[in-house]
DNA sequence: AGGAAGTACGCAAACGTTTACGCCTTTTTC
DNA sequence: GAAAAAGGCGTAAACGTTTGCGTACTTCCT
């Protein structure tokens, strides 16, 4: 394929391929007669300007790299598709890349991503462990993570409160008079998860109550998951508890369907919280009740920080952290 | 930031940039002693190879563009997810757009992406009128459309073949022993729409029933209008149908919360058939049966054939009618 | 009229690669 | 042992832009 250049352009137009430049780019001194003829030319020619070769000038793509851990996640969907919207406002292309909870992979990926020489890049972390992975590299391009800072790393981080999340959620359904409450999802796995998971007991104990569990070990959550964990939580009747905080959206769909499936009903018999509010739990017949993430936010939040860095108008790192918030639906019902 | 280049490994390796890149790229004649001895020079250095410079001489850059009408709609995340897992797999990676059903929008991320140099671009269009107005640029890089083609031009086609997908979807119903059946959603607006009425029509005339529509007029398809449309088709009783074929999963799930809500039992008093098999579409308590159109597979061809046209490999165009596959959940029943 | 100031444009370097060509050294061949 | 072939490496051009610098021409002021 054979694309239309200045010096094309300039040839026709007989002027110098730079007067051709200057025209088009609008930034440079230039006759306000020559311009419109060489725009007029270039119009007709159709012409387009070769975005490569001017960010091999430029030191500048206007790329942003986002590096998600599973596309088929409904809640990493949706922020991939806020975050694209809001990088295309700030005037940036978005490349999804999927790291597929690996952390060889994730870092592939990164090094992909560099190599392209995106102007930034953010990445929901694999694992824990995923800094450490990646800091060789975090020092070459501007990078936020999408996710709790445990400790003081030199890393924008972006996230919900997911503590403060795990504590209203508690707090909700103890005000509805339940006692017994199973936090059902991954405790130890992920940073994100473990503060939920503290948020819960710390809630129980203010409240007296005994922190219960239903732990999934496994590193990725699932409706597949949630389903077969529910249905071990199911077989032993009667139940001994009255609600379930599901630590994600996801899970809580895999608990729905072993509840049909065993003859509970939600919330009759059970009520049932979830965590994230991913565009599935608005669903009807679903219509579960949960603690949001609120994505978009979170989205312009990064994309936002990311390109603050980028231009230069800062070099501080951001440690931020959006509050959640409360979406009663009808999966819970007072004791 | 700064970039290690060739020049810098070069220099250090007392050897030309040339010999550099000819132990990192792995083609040229180069001896091992020194190609070992480079090799780790640039490793030492945290060396990442410039894309942006090679793609100018190389005059590829290894990217895709993918443009899609709304990203938010689960139908097209789902194509997407596959097309971009489909292109990393062939070694592209993958720029996302959206058009958001505009033409204009559609024109213009289109020529942002051959800005981009991208190597090939598939687009879901936003309208009929969309090869016309994309024709000029079309001539500049391989597309392929996922569509069905109405009138032959002169770009590759890679659909479901959405006539004999309305034909399997109706005949199912036929063979529940339903008559009355209601076709739901859009008939005229798009290509692929107005196949699927085609189907269903004539299997009516086929089997000597009276084809008869709930029509939604709007341009694109959501649960939210799917709801609306549904909730004035059930306000009419007793119900003079007893299936209803939704020319889309989206709409059906509208239909769905409608019928919750007027107290209309799927399927005990209404078979409901969905078109598309979406996610979704599996949850619990939805459990809606389905034609499927092969998403996977339409991806997978839409970037071989890219790529094929893209390695010269062949210049032919083609035009691909996959398929579609009943998938039978429990929204349907015999009457 | 003569010099200063400003305007419009051309020249050429630079960005980081790849690669055709040529040269020198080493190996092979009879 | 000399000629031919092969191997290893350097030189330089090219890809399509942007932009600092230089220069010719115009305009303005005194």
């Amino acid at each position: 394929m054979k694309y239309v250049t200045l010096k094309d352009i300039a040839r026709v137009a007989e002027v110098s391929y730079a007067t051709v430049s200057r025209a088009l780019s609008g930034s440079g001194e230039i006759g306000e007669a020559t311009r419109q003829r060489i725009l007029k030319i270039s119009r007709d020619m159709g012409y387009t300007t070769d975005y490569v070769a001017r960010a091999m000038v430029k030191r500048s793509t206007r790329t942003l790299g986002l590096i998600v851990t599973n596309l088929n996640n409904p809640f990493m969907s949706e922020l991939a598709n806020f975050s694209e919207q809001s990088a295309r406002e700030e005037g940036y292309e978005m490349i999804l890349c999927n790291s597929s909870h690996s952390l060889d992979q994730e870092k592939q990926v990164f090094q992909l991503l560099v190599g392209r020489r995106v102007d930034g890049i953010i990445v929901v972390p694999a694992e824990q462990e995923s800094y450490a992975v990646l800091s060789p590299y975090i020092a070459q391009v501007p990078t936020v993570f999408i996710s709790e800072n445990i400790r003081d790393m030199p890393v924008s981080f972006v996230s919900v409160d997911n503590y403060a999340g795990s504590v209203l959620g508690t707090e909700y359904l103890i005000s509805l008079g339940h006692r017994d409450i199973i936090y059902f999802g991954r405790r130890l796995v992920s940073v994100t998860h473990h503060l939920r998971a503290e948020g819960y007991i710390a809630t129980c104990m203010k409240n007296s109550l005994r922190p219960r569990f239903a732990d999934n070990p496994l590193p990725s959550t699932s409706i597949q998951n949630g389903y077969e964990l529910a249905v071990r939580l199911f077989s032993k009747r009667p139940l001994d508890f009255s609600a379930i905080f599901a630590s994600s959206d996801t899970n809580a769909l895999g608990i729905i369907k072993a509840a049909d499936e065993a003859g509970i009903r939600i919330p009759e018999d059970v009520s049932l919280l979830g965590f994230d509010n991913i565009s599935f739990a608005d669903l009807p017949k679903i219509e579960l009740t949960t603690v949001e993430q609120p994505k978009q936010q979170m989205a312009a939040r990064a994309v936002s920080a990311l390109v603050r860095r980028i231009r230069n108008e800062s070099d501080e790192l951001i440690k931020e952290k959006l509050p959640p918030r409360l979406v009663v639906r009808r999966s819970c019902k007072k004791r």
